[in-house]
DNA sequence: TCTTGTTAGATTGTCGACAATCTGCTTGTG
DNA sequence: CACAAGCAGATTGTCGACAATCTAACAAGA
């Protein structure tokens, strides 16, 4: 028979959906950092009973983007520019281990995929659709953890990528200026495709560095006047509970 | 004023307490992998409704120790060789890097805690209690973790050493023999008080090595035999939720 | 004026019940 | 006997209501 792969059925519980619409809220920016999130107020707004938003919210706060101080509430993570510097450094290591793990893996199909992800940044960059910018470049990069066949290392970096998609949203949305238009990871495709993989390693550090200088700039900026201004009710009592 | 620095009080919600309860369960083995988790039944032994109960296995399923499938059920993860396999590899390239940000910051608290924990190590080791042999052995390999002053790598590793640890119980009961007695540990604590860096990370990777040998292969023979017997209602549909 | 005790309102945590879905058995039919 | 349809039981997902806790405003007293 012809081995037709179906793709799995939608997520059918209220819950998983409301996990995706919250992440993509936090991630473009729409939610703020340090902003509390109102649970009869958002489960009035989706429709929904407390129960399956509070699920939901469980699982942003163990992914990272949400931190939670019992009888308080529930808020998104602030954003540090110390944050940014540790998720920047560990990147760095863990793009060198899945550069030097994807390296013999790599065959037609994923010269295939690195083309395909590479276009769609181009066209988001075309587009000047930054917020898709940064979900492409992001996917783009995340090619080489899903094709490194551990498990560990793509779940780490998938979250280290929710925080840093917050990061750069946020940046974006503070600038308000699309992202300069000459293509920054042609140089990235072309040593992935070739035979030097020191030299694939060490582009992918520089390469990062270049993304994060502005970045991390941004957030220091943003410390020295002080926490941001979201409307939050200042949580004073007990520690989040971070995972 | 004399600046005395109260501890965080205890978590009060039941959550908390339910979270804690079935990590530690599931870490020592006492559920063991591929067991499904009862709500009703858990919920009436912990004399708690569902409610709080769901929101600490959404939890403890981010947190990469259960796994999800809507409709059917929550079940303690399966480990694989490979799941070893992947979090060893990963394990080195963080220990590396963890010492390379700790080595700077090395003080003579950094030292007293590292005796510290070394001798919990040593008296569990003599009182020949295993599960507390392997939680004490994790906590001395994570102070550098700790104190490489790094919040993500943080986070990262004690995702990592859930998982570890829940091997380790795994192996150890399934042996049921009482580690060596010797000190696998005294070169390890005398290289990371000395001066040499490279010396010390190479017998990280080296002692990794020694502890996950036995490891792997009882993993790999666990395979060879077929998956874990647990009465588990072999979920057919859907694919679990990983984070 | 400053501090302390009280109270009202709002929000989070928890509970018990109902709805939706799955699994396995039974039953009917060829 | 093989097989599909349908039913019953068990389990998960969701809901609305109540209890516990927090915050902020206000009053009383030193």
């Amino acid at each position: 028979m012809a081995t037709l792969d179906f793709s799995p059925i939608a997520d059918t519980t209220r819950r998983a959906e409301i996990v995706a619409l919250l992440r993509r809220a936090i991630l473009t920016g729409q939610l703020e950092p340090g902003q509390k999130l109102n649970e009869l107020r958002i489960s009035e707004q989706m429709r929904v009973s407390r129960a399956p938003l509070r699920e939901a919210m469980r699982e942003l706060v163990q992914e990272g983007i949400l931190t939670s101080i019992p009888y308080a509430g529930t808020f998104v993570i602030d954003v540090t520019a110390k944050d940014i510097d540790d998720a920047y450094s560990l990147n760095k290591v863990l793009d060198e281990f899945a550069i030097a793990r994807t390296w013999p893996l790599r065959d037609q199909r994923f010269f295939d995929e690195l083309d395909r992800r590479h276009a769609a940044v181009k066209q988001a960059t075309r587009e000047l659709d930054t917020t898709r910018q940064i979900e492409t470049a992001l996917q783009l990069h995340g090619l080489i953890h899903e094709w490194a066949d551990n498990s560990v290392l793509l779940e780490t970096w998938q979250r280290l990528t929710s925080r840093l998609q917050m990061y750069f949203a946020l940046h974006q949305r503070a600038r308000n200026e699309p992202v300069p238009a000459e293509d920054a990871h042609e140089t990235y495709v072309r040593l992935l495709k070739g035979n030097d993989m020191p030299a694939a390693q060490h582009h992918a550090k520089e390469h990062i560095d270049f993304d994060f200088e502005a970045l991390l700039a941004y957030a220091r900026g943003l410390e020295r006047r002080g926490p941001n201004d979201a409307s939050r009710a200042s949580p004073t009592r007990g520690r989040p509970e971070t995972a």
